[in-house]
DNA sequence: CGTATGCTCAAACGATCGTTTGAACTCGCC
DNA sequence: GGCGAGTTCAAACGATCGTTTGAGCATACG
């Protein structure tokens, strides 16, 4: 086993890496592993070894970042959730900020147009490892949105959740119109879209 | 020449409608060309003889949905752009229907999905096609916006709208967690979505 | 009828794909 | 030192990729 405080990483680490960087460019079948344990600076048979399969390593790219999300959103949401006095607008916090602070290191928006791509594919496989890993936390933010807004019906708040979340992954993937001015910081243009998103969005969330 | 009144589409219009669903399903990368021509019920070297590669296949595909999509917002855009009486919630529908509508022809829905694939490619070309096609028609609704707007700063429309696009888009694509309920028809359906989008979006755009 | 043109077809091209193989290498441990 | 498990490596596997080729077919025009 190779000392774990070498100053590389693992081979694993440095695959997972590669892999995200590469399918969020190339897609899942656009980036074949010749490029991907190239650009690790691992041999080719690695991928196979260490994973058993390319989809395997696909599934474990998004296990990753997902357990990470899920767990962020879900200590910022227990901090708010049944509150008499929460707004709207924490528990939106609670939800989108987790989301783009994914982004402080390097591969977190790299990630979101991974995931983007994701759903957009027919994999069913795919597409129900998703699902199965999505689910519980958004029913826990839909069930307190639907506390904070009693006036709508439960479909109701189903609908604009997901219009929020079409709005967040818009915003966070960068493939929108907006993109980061040269003159403000990383973390400055992280903060002001968060403040634009929970704007526009709790205003959506209360609309008549 | 084959007679156009024959029943049969086109080798040219068969490829094209087989190519935006395997597209949408698999990718660009993912869908071979091999698929593709079966599919369309063609022979394998006719992508390349009446498109020259699959690249400007894949051109060709954008092209034709996104001068329908440019077209129909054009159109409804001008009838209510700089007229007094016109509200956040009539720009709104010019841009928001015709997009819906692209779905009712059966490719629509998986050409929104492509659409989601295209901007998530690193492709350069693709992405600055897409760009040169879509820029117009959103310049002038923006500059719209602009105007029923004016407490607001012309970036802060941007935000604004970009985020519109974002839920319009990701509503569109199908990916998210609300789907057609099978007791509603897809026109139901469709008219639902407009009104959801329409008064989310208006409450996020006069936010504040 | 003969020929030119537009199109389709089966077959093949070289390149690249994900995966497998078996030998070589690197350790900790007896 | 020497065995053995864990890992890396170059090489090769068959399959499939986008593209090209040249023959064959259909229709239009002299």
């Amino acid at each position: 086993m190779p000392a774990p405080s070498a100053a590389a990483q693992s081979t694993k680490e440095r695959i997972l890496g590669a892999a995200e960087e590469l399918f969020a460019r190339h897609g899942f079948e656009g980036a074949s592993l010749r490029q991907l344990t190239s650009a690790a600076g691992v041999n080719l048979a690695a991928v196979n070894y260490h994973f058993g399969s390319k989809d395997r390593l696909v599934e474990e790219v998004f296990r990753r970042r997902l357990d990470q999300l899920n767990g962020h959103r879900s200590t910022a949401l227990a901090k708010v959730a049944g509150l008499p006095e929460t707004t709207i607008e924490d528990v939106l916090a609670a939800f989108i900020v987790p989301a783009l602070e994914l982004s402080h290191d390097a591969g977190g928006q790299l990630f979101m147009r991974v995931l983007v791509r994701a759903f957009a594919e027919d994999d069913d496989t795919l597409r129900k490892f998703l699902s199965d890993n999505y689910r519980h936390v958004m029913r826990m933010f839909t069930s307190e949105f639907a506390r904070l807004l009693p006036h709508l019906t439960k479909e109701e708040v189903y609908w604009r959740v997901d219009l929020v979340t079409g709005a967040l992954i818009h915003a966070m993937s960068g493939i929108g119109m907006i993109q980061r001015r040269s003159d403000v910081t990383e973390h400055e243009h992280r903060e002001l879209t968060a403040e634009h998103l929970i704007s526009f969005s709790a205003a959506g969330l209360m609309a008549r």
